[in-house]
RNA sequence: GGGCGUUUAGCUCAGUUGGCUAGAGCGCCUCCCUUACAAGGAGGAUGUCGGGGGUUCGAGUCCCUCAACGCCCA
């Protein structure tokens, strides 16, 4: 008898105490860090960006899924041996950023206006350095092996010399202008939005019918408004071209009341012909005459520029009626309401066309309105002076496009260059791919129709545009630039010109007719110290000094978030010039093109895109990344997105307490199908008891369902708490008696299961390995001799995980890798293996070999997945373990996360063992039905008395049959039955189960075989009924037809066993 | 308005080019604390695969159509 060792793990994995210790390790041993390969180096390399998570709050549930499979990847990658390199990093995210932190203030009497912009910059800065830490430290309790000593932020020195550098370039290349654009602009905070920064609300507001006498007095012409105030800034009544009235008022013009403008009447199919009939809103409330405001409205604006109509402007920043943006014509009628709020102005031009006997209706309508997603006040479609990156430029958009698969995305669109193969300067054409490929149509579809980006935002986080203007009348202009802008029509132009010998970008436009802007880019110090016209006695901020003394002044926006981010795979590599940055020269060339982004499908259209055109333009058409995978959206268990105000969001850090990181990261990689939403029903904890719970739901009035805003008590209906819904609607606070529980979800516990059930198995194989003497009575090698039955299955079964979890990573199957870990590891090994081992591993070494190495084979497996109870169990695996499996690389490492994937030799693969496996299973399987319907306890062991066939298939099985079914004897039956005995039909025999208990109940042994051959005679029937079908039998495929006969065959056989064993109960 | 996704057991979901008797986890029922694991083991019940039509020898899978829910974009 083996020693048996005392157990050197406790009975249970916690991965509270686990996770710390595993996280040490990895970085005393800086695991995660890369350094590039030395050149000439034939390593491969693998890397992944992070999608740089904002520096608003903590990482949610979403990133804690984006982050997990990066992770897979990454860990994947490195154990293959690849140059692994994972880029951490934070976004400043202007506007969010800006508008928490604003919030905050206010929220203690601080106003953002009162204490200035460097301050306010300044208090931002402290609360980014907060979070980023959260963060940072969020991803190392996930398990993120990211190489935490090239942390990056999108508004450091590194990053914003990329966006200088990036923004001078396109500034220089004419990819970058300035020009009065219709933006969304929010009155409240005087702010430009862009239009994903817009929120489309259900308003229930009014339709205004308005007549606009013809200017030759035969009559007027009604136009129908939702918005009456921007009247004012009306320039043309327009008319569908098919509209019967629209021959007879061809060439005419209208008097604009109030204001007294004449305008023209003009044809436009964007015209909504009326149909009071019509089950369309607009077609129904249309009256067939369409105001036209290009200043004021986005479909107008389109309009006014196909008809080259005039552009007035007659709002202010704030919303306001004014005549200081660009309106002229004021008369003395229209004078009183220049002043009032775009709300009172409304509500006075209408009493005015009242009054006026110029109202003709007013109906209810329910429209949508979009709304700023900061202020929530309906934003204002407004002309401003905006910059803009010219994206429409092939130079760009046809980049992005070019860069598609071309069987992910047949054609491209009218305008757009063929792909030029074999020409060096087209790197990265048809290189890019999704996945889910679906995605490729949204990419497509977006850049087809794609607008230039307003880059420009009026805050004041974020990168400054490094861009100096000044006004100058045209007279004292220097003669380039007068030369410049002398052909041009309000277009920019570039100027070359001398006045620094810097040699800066120059572009000029006149703003009037008698003044010209100027505007300069300044490049970053790199970029001007590189400068082949440097002067070099002008620094930058010589540069900047000299231009400020000739009334130059720097632009007070700053760029889109997305500008710095679209840069982030090269940004965080050294861009533009690794040298400066001696510890990022040499990642360009190593890791960009990344391996792949992994993003949520949201900000395909924001970020991908961005980073396709930006990292091309500026790398030679290199790709930022060759594959994209987009993965699901986590919503509730209604449906329902996830989010602060619902209160049905669940945080990483509380399942990471409760259940463990490991078990977290199993849920969300297993629930990672191709589907674009998966559902996540959300459980409450009981702070009182720690009991896990379901909470009543109530429907909120926009139908909203969540949890209840105070909740019982499951296991104490004396005690109550409050739901994170309840708090952040404001209807109740935590309170000691009643205090805030906790969110959470099932789905984790399969995760928490599951880490603990390798925990255990692995505690089961330490006590067989750890027997006195046993590796020097082992092979040093074991080769396919020394391996008994259920050895070579397990070691087949181990083949076809490593390369079912391959393929499956390959095509970011996650689901996949999941269950397949899942199946191998749970039913596999533990409940086969481990069991069908049990009585022959303590005395026979070369088994304990195939079972250390299976063992370690599974943690290597489950690391990526399962880092942390995987490296916590390493060391202790390692040194347990013993000799090789002939077949089985799995060299020795200090560190799991170090180690080698493993490589598991074709010739392991053995489907005569495996089907030989399942058939013997099978036996054992119905001899457990046997014993579990009569109560048969687990130690009784019973005899098997079988046909020579299956006395065969048992003795090949090499006792596992005997094991796995509790059998204590199995005898070769002659045509005697022995008394007592149960019967089970196994292959068309006939098996006799003895020993089962004392007595053997005949009624119940009679229902029994009764429902075995109800069962049998339907599949008898089916297979008849299929065979005789001659369509089947002529047309399906040979091997399926004679499968199909097989198993009739088998049916019918058993069918004849389960017979004759009721016959023999008599 | 355009695009996309989903609908399979009570719940959450697998089901790869059409082909074995439609699966898993949780939950439910029975038995078992058998020294790896009760966060476990053995067994069991539960499905007109959203409705209708079509193609096919054969449809959860392909086509058409209807319905519901959801997401993205405009």
């Amino acid at each position: 008898m083996t020693e048996i060792a005392s157990d050197p793990l406790p009975k249970a994995y916690v991965p509270s105490e686990a996770e710390p210790a595993v996280t040490r390790r990895w970085n005393d041993a800086r695991v995660f860090h890369v350094e590039p390969p030395a050149a000439g180096s034939a390593a491969r390399t693998y890397s992944i960006v992070i999608p740089p998570p904002n520096v608003t709050a903590a990482l949610h549930l979403g990133h804690a899924l984006n982050n997990a499979l990066q992770d897979v990847l990454i860990r994947h990658h490195r154990m293959k041996g690849d140059l692994t390199l994972w880029m951490p990093g934070t976004d400043h995210a202007g506007i969010a950023t800006q508008t928490v932190v604003e919030k905050r203030l206010l929220a203690e009497g601080i106003k953002r206006l009162d204490m200035g912009r460097e301050a306010f910059v300044e208090k931002t800065q402290e609360w980014k350095d907060d979070y980023e830490q959260v963060i940072l430290s969020q991803l190392e309790m996930m398990g993120g092996s990211c190489d935490f000593e090239r942390v990056r932020f999108t508004m450091d020195e590194m990053c914003a010399t990329a966006v200088r550098h990036a923004f001078f370039v396109l500034f220089r290349d004419g990819l970058i202008y300035r020009g009065k654009r219709l933006v969304n602009w929010d009155p409240v905070t005087r702010t430009a939005l862009s239009d994903d920064e817009v929120e489309m609300e259900e308003v229930e507001g009014h339709m205004w019918y308005l007549r606009y006498p013809l200017s030759d007095r035969s009559g007027h012409v009604t136009v129908a408004t939702t918005r009456p105030e921007t009247m004012l800034g009306d320039t043309a009544v327009a008319v569908n071209p098919n509209d019967p009235r629209a021959s007879d008022l061809r060439g005419k013009f209208v008097v604009l009341p109030i204001v007294g403008r004449v305008i023209p009447i003009v044809e436009d199919d964007y015209v909504v012909m009326a149909d009071p009939a019509s089950t369309e809103a607009k077609a129904a409330y249309a009256s067939g005459f369409l105001k036209v405001t290009p200043a004021h409205d986005p479909n107008d604006w389109e309009i006014g520029r196909r008809h080259e109509l005039a552009v007035i402007n007659v709002m202010g920043p704030d919303g306001a009626i004014s005549d200081e943006y660009g309106w002229e014509d004021v008369s003395d009628d229209a004078r009183r309401f220049v002043g009032l709020s775009r709300e009172e102005a409304r509500a006075q031009i209408v009493t005015w066309f009242e009054a006026n006997g110029l109202l003709e209706n007013v109906r209810d309508y329910t429209h949508s309105v979009g709304h700023s997603y900061r202020s929530h006040v309906p934003i204002e479609p407004w002309l401003s002076d905006q910059w803009y990156v010219a994206v429409t430029d092939d130079r760009l958009r046809g980049s992005a496009l070019r860069a598609q698969d071309p069987t992910q995305s047949p054609d491209l669109p009218e305008g757009v260059a063929r792909r030029r193969t074999g020409d060096g300067g087209t790197r990265g054409d048809g290189e890019l791919r999704f996945f889910p490929a679906r995605y490729a149509r949204t990419y497509y579809a977006w850049h087809d129709g794609i607008r230039d980006w307003c880059i420009s935002r009026q805050l004041w986080w974020g990168h400054q545009i490094p861009v100096w203007t000044r006004i100058v009348a045209s007279e004292d202009a220097s003669p380039e630039v007068r030369v410049a802008v002398t052909s041009t029509d309000g277009a920019m132009f570039a100027v070359e010109d001398s006045w620094t010998a810097a040699g800066l970008a120059h572009l000029a436009r006149h703003v009037t007719e008698t003044e010209i802007e100027q505007a300069v880019c300044v490049p970053p110090a790199g970029t001007l110290a590189r400068s082949d016209r440097a002067d070099a006695s002008l620094d930058e901020a010589g540069v900047i000094a000299a231009l400020e003394a000739d009334g130059f002044v720097r632009d007070p926006d700053v760029l889109d978030t997305w500008f710095s981010s679209g840069l982030w795979p090269m940004s965080t590599m050294g861009w533009p010039y690794p040298e400066d940055y001696p510890e990022t020269v040499g990642l360009l060339e190593a890791f960009n093109p990344t391996s792949v982004l992994t993003t949520a499908r949201e900000i395909i259209t924001l970020w991908v895109s961005r980073m396709v055109m930006f990292n091309r333009y500026f790398l030679d058409g290199r790709l930022p990344f060759t594959d994209v995978f987009i993965h699901a959206m986590i919503q509730d268990g209604h449906g329902q997105k996830m989010s602060k105000s619902l209160g049905n969001g669940v945080d990483p850090r509380d399942i990471i307490e409760t259940h463990g990181a490991d078990a977290m990261r199993f849920a969300l990689v297993q629930t990672t199908t191709d589907t674009q939403d998966v559902r996540m029903p959300v459980d409450m904890i009981c702070p009182h008891t720690g009991v896990s719970f379901t909470p009543k739901f109530i429907t909120t009035s926009a139908g909203h369902v969540v949890a209840a805003p105070v909740q019982t008590s499951p296991a104490d209906p004396s005690k109550t708490m409050v739901s994170a819904y309840g708090v952040a609607a404001g209807v109740v606070s935590p309170t000691e008696d009643a205090p805030l529980a906790l969110n959470t979800s099932a789905k984790f516990d399969v995760g928490r299961n599951f880490a603990n059930k390798v925990f255990n198995a692995t505690r089961f194989a330490l006590r067989r390995l750890s027997a006195e003497g046993a590796a020097d009575k082992a092979p040093a090698v074991v080769t396919a001799a020394d391996l008994m039955f259920v050895d070579r299955w397990i070691l087949d079964r181990l083949a076809n995980a490593v390369s079912t979890i391959e393929a499956a990573l390959g095509r970011y199957q996650f689901n996949q890798v999941a269950d397949t870990l899942y199946d191998f590891i749970w039913h596999d090994v533990c409940d086969r293996y481990l069991e069908a081992v049990k009585p022959t591993v303590d005395h026979r070494p070369a088994q304990q070999v195939v079972l250390g190495s299976v063992l370690d084979a599974v943690l290597r497996l489950l690391h990526p997945v399962c880092p942390f109870v995987t490296e916590s169990l390493w060391p202790a695996v390692s040194a347990a373990r013993f000799g090789v499996v002939e077949g089985v690389e799995l060299p020795p490492s200090t560190l799991l996360a170090g180690a080698a994937w493993p490589v598991i030799d074709a010739s392991l693969i053995d489907h005569d063992i495996r089907s030989r496996f399942e058939r013997a299973d099978a036996l054992a399987s119905a001899v457990r039905v046997v014993r579990a319907q009569r109560n048969v306890a687990p130690k009784q062991q019973i005899e098997l008395h079988v046909e020579s066939a299956v006395a065969t298939l048992i003795s090949q099985a090499e006792g596992m049959v005997e094991t796995l079914a509790g059998v204590g004897l199995v005898v070769t039956r002659g045509a005697d039955r022995p008394a007592g005995a149960s019967a089970l039909a196994f292959e068309g025999t006939e098996v006799l189960i003895s020993g089962l208990a004392d007595d053997v109940d005949v009624e119940a042994e009679r229902d029994r075989i009764t429902k075995v051959i109800a069962a049998k005679e339907k599949q008898v029937s089916g297979f008849e009924g299929k065979l005789s079908n001659d369509g089947y039998v002529a047309n399906a495929p040979a091997h399926l037809v004679e499968e199909t006969r097989q198993m009739l065959e088998a049916a019918k056989a058993d069918l004849a066993a389960a017979l004759s064993a009721l016959a023999a109960l008599g």
